[in-house]
DNA sequence: TTTAATTACTACTAAAACAGTAGTATATAT
DNA sequence: ATATATACTACTGTTTTAGTAGTAATTAAA
């Protein structure tokens, strides 16, 4: 189980976003170079997270991303379902009928249970969470050169 | 987030052994049989399992394989160990050393938190548990046609 | 109205992971 | 001996991942 790199980048770019809400529409070209990121491969990721309602474009010269919500009001979560589809762990949970076993299998429940879980944390992180603790990181860092 | 078929396969096989748990050594191809998993594919999710010590083989005719600890002290948890290694959905999560952003990156605790959470919740399913809910569902299924 | 800067979109590709299959070797009860 | 099991190694087709490449469309500003 290893979560990929297209889930990553956007929640860093989202991240990124958050840190910057509020100001002007921020440059992809600069959040790759501050997150590190190719900015091609980030400007595949961008477009869900814009069609799923998550972020606003501006398009030409001056242009660039916000956020359309602020950052308390949106959830790693919410940031989850537009790059990964309503994450699922196995098919039956969903589609019960793919199954013949489903009415017999005692191992159906455990992912259904485990699916919740995981949703259920990745929703209780906000961007507002991710912001306050890069600045805390941020001021950490700022003291040990003191 | 998919899991593995060699993950869910595994716990399948482990839960029938669990259901088989004091009697003689159970056979792979029943277990394939009764699993409708190709009895190949399950020789090979089989090794781990026995060499991380979750379950014991005879070879030879009237062999098979058995549990090594009783169904009670069996969790999921240690399954996905045996046969994914320590869950890590990122690597900077055990190896910080591997990444340069690791002091500034507000995101990697989220993938610390969410693998605890995962964790927690695999081990807290045993198959006994296992056994238990299979037996109720077949129970059902009795009931069903009376 | 041209130009530079930016997002939007489509197609392609190399590498890795996944889900198995095939075949042989080894052990053991009868 | 033989039939029946596990043990082990190697291979293979498919899918997913992690990008790259290139072009089109839009817009602010000179």
């Amino acid at each position: 189980m290893k979560l990929s790199t297209r889930s990553r980048y956007g929640v860093r770019m989202m991240a990124d976003l958050a840190d910057n809400y509020g100001k002007n529409p921020v440059f992809l070209k600069d959040i790759a170079k501050r997150e590190d990121i190719s900015e091609k491969y980030l400007s595949i990721i961008v477009i869900p997270l814009r069609s799923s309602g998550l972020i606003q474009s501006t398009r030409g010269a001056h242009g660039g991303y916000t956020l359309a919500r602020c950052p308390e009001e949106i959830t790693v979560q919410d940031i989850f379902d537009a790059l990964e589809g309503k994450i699922c762990l196995v098919d039956c949970v969903n589609n019960p009928n793919d199954c013949p076993r489903v009415g017999i299998c005692p191992t159906r429940d455990i992912w259904s249970v485990l699916g919740e879980k995981i949703r259920e944390t990745l929703k209780s992180v906000t961007l507002a969470d991710l912001v306050k603790t890069r600045r805390e990181k941020a001021d950490n860092n700022m003291m040990s050169y003191i």
